[in-house]
DNA sequence: GGATCCTTCTTCTTCTTC
């Protein structure tokens, strides 16, 4: 077995051409015989061997078989969570109740609605009332065994690597980079003067948010008729609340738009996790509210860097979002029945 | 005044050789 994946990664054996002097049989060619070092697997029965190396190299596996990974990851991290559901058949489920995104059919586009500074509506929690859940909550709550696992992983490698407190002091840092990079964004989308005159940030803007809005700068450009900042969205029906970043228009189209700042590049869409399915309940939650006359179709999520980098900008059509509304309601679903079936756990404890 | 809330982020395979 050693032989054969010595054979495999030296390559050449089942596909033998010289790509040098392309000369189809490679162990013929004049350049293996004058190269300095002869492979001792050139003497190797290929003939022999060739099925055995055929279905090695189909089959796309390396010798780290997803079972030897996932024995690893065992050990040295503890039980995998299994999922509960295969991936076929999540994309197979659909939400019991398919509850409208949109909500009437005459969308207010009127001009005025456009002038004016943009709303800001504040997150007022009343004692007296019952408690609505968050979007992020209940995200948070319904991530997928898979999501959970990974986090887990990357959490426990972190720690190995900078140790608790490190681990500590850098998640820290980087909740307070994101929060920086918004507020610097609100004072910027807010301000009276045009977006493009304040898109180098302002002498107040700390050093460690100027890379992240030179890395927007080129997204600002396209953003238009700023309409709400950092303010409370509530689904009237579905019992939940958010904070929109910000509804602006982009490129002509309204969206609700969420600011993301990221050590890594995600050029991808996938490579934003659950960020299409937030800024899906926050449109859908805002289209209920009766405090915003107007409806949201499209959703945009930008990742900036600090770098300076050119932040990725994902536009979610109306379709998309149609789409990850539909996992929203998933989620949601997901989390009424974990509240359930713990209040029920509870009283039969209390019983 | 203290506690809590909403956010802010973090994930997706891995190894060697020329």
């Amino acid at each position: 077995m050693f032989i054969l994946k010595r054979v495999v990664s030296g390559g050449g054996i089942i596909v033998p051409r010289c790509t040098s002097h392309s000369v189809r049989n490679f162990s013929a060619c004049h350049c293996l015989r004058s190269t300095k070092r002869l492979s001792p697997y050139n003497t190797v029965d290929s003939e022999r061997y060739s099925s055995l190396v055929k279905s090695v190299m189909t089959s796309r596996t390396s010798s780290q078989t997803p079972e030897t990974l996932q024995e690893e990851d065992e050990n040295i991290y503890g039980p995998v969570i299994k999922a509960q559901t295969s991936k076929s058949r999540q994309d197979e489920r659909v939400p019991k109740i398919l509850h409208q995104f949109l909500q009437s059919e005459e969308t207010m586009e009127a001009e005025e609605l456009e002038s004016g500074p943009p709303v800001q509506i504040p997150l007022k929690r009343d004692k007296g009332s019952p408690f609505i859940p968050s979007v992020t909550r209940i995200l948070q709550q319904t991530l997928s065994p898979e999501q959970i696992f990974y986090l887990e992983r990357w959490k426990k490698r972190m720690i190995a690597e900078l140790g608790e407190d490190g681990f500590k002091e850098y998640t820290q840092n980087l909740f307070r980079q994101g929060k920086l990079f918004h507020s610097a964004l609100e004072g910027i989308l807010t301000s009276g003067v045009t977006i493009k005159d304040k898109s180098s940030g302002t002498a107040e803007d700390p050093a460690e948010v100027q890379g992240y809005l030179e890395s927007i700068s080129h997204i600002l450009d396209d953003i238009g008729a700023v309409r709400a900042i950092e303010s409370t969205v509530q689904h009237d029906t579905l019992n939940y609340v958010g904070i929109v970043d910000c509804v602006a228009r982009y490129r002509g189209v309204l969206c609700v738009i969420d600011w993301k700042t990221s050590d890594k590049p995600k050029p991808f869409l996938s490579n934003t996790y659950d960020n299409p399915v937030q800024v899906a309940a926050y449109a859908g939650a805002l289209n209920s509210d009766g405090n915003y006359k107007y409806q949201v179709e499209n959703g945009l999520i930008v990742v900036a860097y600090k770098d300076g980098t050119p932040a990725h900008a994902h536009q979610l059509s109306a379709e998309l979002m149609l789409q990850y509304w539909k996992t929203w309601l998933l989620r949601l679903e997901d989390f009424a029945e974990q509240r359930s079936s713990h209040t029920s756990s509870v009283y039969a404890k209390n019983k």
